[in-house]
This record gives C-alpha cells, structure tokens and sequence, in this order.
DNA sequence: AAGCTTTTGTGAATGAGAACACAAGGTTAA
DNA sequence: TTAACCTTGTGTTCTCATTCACAAAAGCTT
C-alpha cells in the first residue's frame, strides 16, 4: 500500500461500511467477505477493497474480513475509537428532535450542552440537558467541547458558527440552509434538508 | 446547445442556484452574472454557466441573466413550478420536526397526510392535519400524493416504503438510516443524519 | 458605426473516481 | 505436498465531472 491522497467519497463510505459491518457481526457473521459486505449495503466489492487498500491490507486474501477487526480498523481511521463530546445550538423543532435523537450515540457521541437565546426554553431540561443562554456559549470551552451541531435559523447561522469557534470547535453539523465561511481548518458538514427534497420531482415520471 | 446526459452533480447543483437567485433578487437584483451568483453561494462561476447549459442558453451575453426569468427556468427544470402533495410517515420527534418544518412550502411542497402507527398519536392534529392510521394509508392514492416523507424506524422503513409505492408513491425523502430496496422508476433520496455526524471527526485535527 | 468592455456558452484539456482484471497469498482436501 | 479453489490488494483502464480558455454576442462610449 502506497500513500495515496484519500477521496473524500471514500470517506463518505465508511461510515456505512462500518454500520454494516456492525449489524452483519450483531446477526452472528464473524467474518465477511467484501462481496457479502457489498451486497448487504449495496455496493460493490471491488469499490470496497478498493477504498480499504487506502489505509492498509485489512483482509485475509481467500478468507475475507474479521469482522470484529474491521470495526476496528475503521473506528479507528474515523476516530470513533474515542467518545465524542457535541454542542447543540437551537432548540426548536429540529434541534429538539436532534436532542431525543438516540442514533448518534452508537458511534461515540454525546450531547452535553444545548443553548437557546429564547428566555421560555432557557432552564428547560430535555434528556437531561438543561437548556442555557447563548450568551454563555464560552462555557463549552472548559467542557472541552469540539463538535457542534447547528440548528439554528438560517439568518443566525453564520454569527452563532463564528462565536462556536472562538470558543474551541472544530467541526460543525449544519442543519441551516445556508453557506458558513469559517476558517478553512474547521470542518463543516450540511444537511439541507429542503435542497434533497427540492429536486425530488426532478427525478419523477412526467403526470 | 446538444443533447448530453445530464450529471447528477449538477441536479444537485440547481436548487442551491435556485435558492442564490431566490435570495438575491429579493435582495433587489434584477440581474446577475454568473460571477455575482457564484460568490453569492461558493461555487465557480464556469461550474454555473456549464451546468446552465445543458439546458439551453438562458442568459444574455455580455450582460448576465434575468433574475425572475432565471427563477423560472430552474423551477421548471426541476419540476417546482407546480405544488407538489406530500405524505409524511412516522411521527416521531423528527416526523413532527418536519411536520412545522416551513422550509418545503418555499419550493411548493405542501404536507397534505400524515400517518404513524401508535394509536396515542393516532387523531391528534399538527399544524391542522390529523395524524391518521397508518392501516388506513391507501387513501392516498385517492388524494393523488406522489411524495412521501419518510420517518420511522429502520426496522419498519422497508415495509412502509413497499407500501407507500403500492399506494402510487413515487419519490421518498427517506430519513431512516437504512437502504431501502425499490422499483427503480421510484427515486428515493435518502438523508442519514447519523451517518454525516460520524465522518465528522475523521476531519478534525489530532488533540 | 467602430472599437472597447463585459459576460455568456461551450469545445478541449485536465483531473478524479469507479470498475476491471489479475497476480499474490492464503485455505482446504486428498 | 500438491492441486484446486477462494478472496484480497492494486496497477491499469475507463468513465464521468470540473476547469480552462476563448470565440460569439451584446451593451456602452465616443
């Protein structure tokens, strides 16, 4: 194995590779070939090889994978191996939803702060968490705090990104339909979930 | 302008075009450059102009393009110059985020049912439609409902998702972290919250 | 009306990612 | 131990997307 620059898009799969590889070892297989790991994901096996090869051999030629190895291997390349503490701003609708949500901690993560600038949802506790002022942003810093997630509507995005990295973070989880310009060594992902319904149609039959 | 197959990237493209020029012309610009639009929303202004054209020409040499008129044709190539039904399914935290979610009604979707199967939720209304029982789902087809939101559990998604095509559905907005097997005239779009979330940290520097 | 400026539209060149194809390495069975 | 059989890892090829670069077309100025 050589080094290569990786493709963002292989990035983009190996969370999926690794949810796979977590549900096929929870129904008993404890090792997988990439063809059962392709066709239990819907993907190709040659893509698969393919986008391990960039990190090293993780296999067994004429064997397969181990399977609770390569959950391993691939926590460990996403840094997964470690928990994760996250920051939520915004809690209305979504960012309360976000709150309840239980499918992010299988991977590590964990809430630990949520604030709001809206004075009836301040001191209010979901899950646990009580809600406080944005004013006090700058306490996430102590808590050691990297990840944010960001819920907030879009004319209050960019300022509330910018006071989260004065204040330590390093990657965000946009949910706001806007762009965000923060320095170019913090890491920002979008979900825009009005951009992936609006070309729904597109796709559909003319009537 | 010839006849190419038309990538995907660049539908994708279209509606952050569309939401530039939506933005910018009730900023008061009548008028835009592919220059002025691309700044506007951090893309390259080649990337535009190519994407534009493998629709046709909609702008005017040496002065840019029409705002409302580029409004229109976007809408039109993405199929939102029309109001489209929608049904949501799963009313959880997020069905019920997406349930008062405003961000669809911009781009002419409109909520029109909405279905879960606990029968505490069954006949309570949000945002005046009442939340019905999933066993009843066939009357969709009588409301003419070809798009369908997507927001129970991964372990019900594939059944809801087979009987929501039999029911003449023909786009999903899938949010369950899962893969959902489909006829393939049905387009499905699916956002993993989780999945997106767990890439995050691979990008963030080391300590 | 001629020349200068602006900006589009698009072939051509470049770059990136996916798929192919097969050698290398390992297992199993006789 | 040898032969038959898998499955990985990866160089090569092919396909698709982005960027470049410039002619074509329109407005503006004198």
């Amino acid at each position: 194995m050589r080094h290569y620059r990786i493709p963002d898009e292989t990035v983009k799969r190996l969370p999926v590779y690794l949810r796979g590889a977590v549900l096929l070892l929870k129904d008993g297989k404890k090792s997988l070939s990439s063809g059962e790991l392709a066709g239990f994901i819907g993907a190709s096996p040659a893509q698969i090889r393919k986008d391990f090869s960039y990190f090293g051999a993780f296999g067994t030629r004429g064997v397969g994978y181990d399977t609770p190895k390569l959950i391993k291997q691939i926590s460990k390349i996403l840094k997964l191996n470690k928990r994760h503490k996250a920051v939520l701003v915004g809690i209305g609708n979504l960012g309360t939803a976000i709150m309840v949500y239980t499918g992010f901690s299988i991977y590590g993560f964990s809430i630990e702060a949520a604030f709001d600038n809206d004075a009836k949802k301040i001191g209010k506790k979901i899950n646990g968490i009580t809600i406080e002022d944005i004013a006090k942003l700058r306490t996430i810093r102590a808590k050691k705090i990297q990840i944010a997630i960001l819920a907030v509507t879009s004319g209050q995005a960019q300022r509330v990104a910018e006071s989260l990295v004065n204040n330590g973070i390093k990657g965000i989880l946009n949910f706001s339909p806007c762009r965000l310009e923060v320095p170019k060594n913090i890491k920002v992902i979008s979900i825009d979930i009005a951009l992936d319904m609006a070309r729904l149609p597109y796709y559909m039959p003319k009537t």
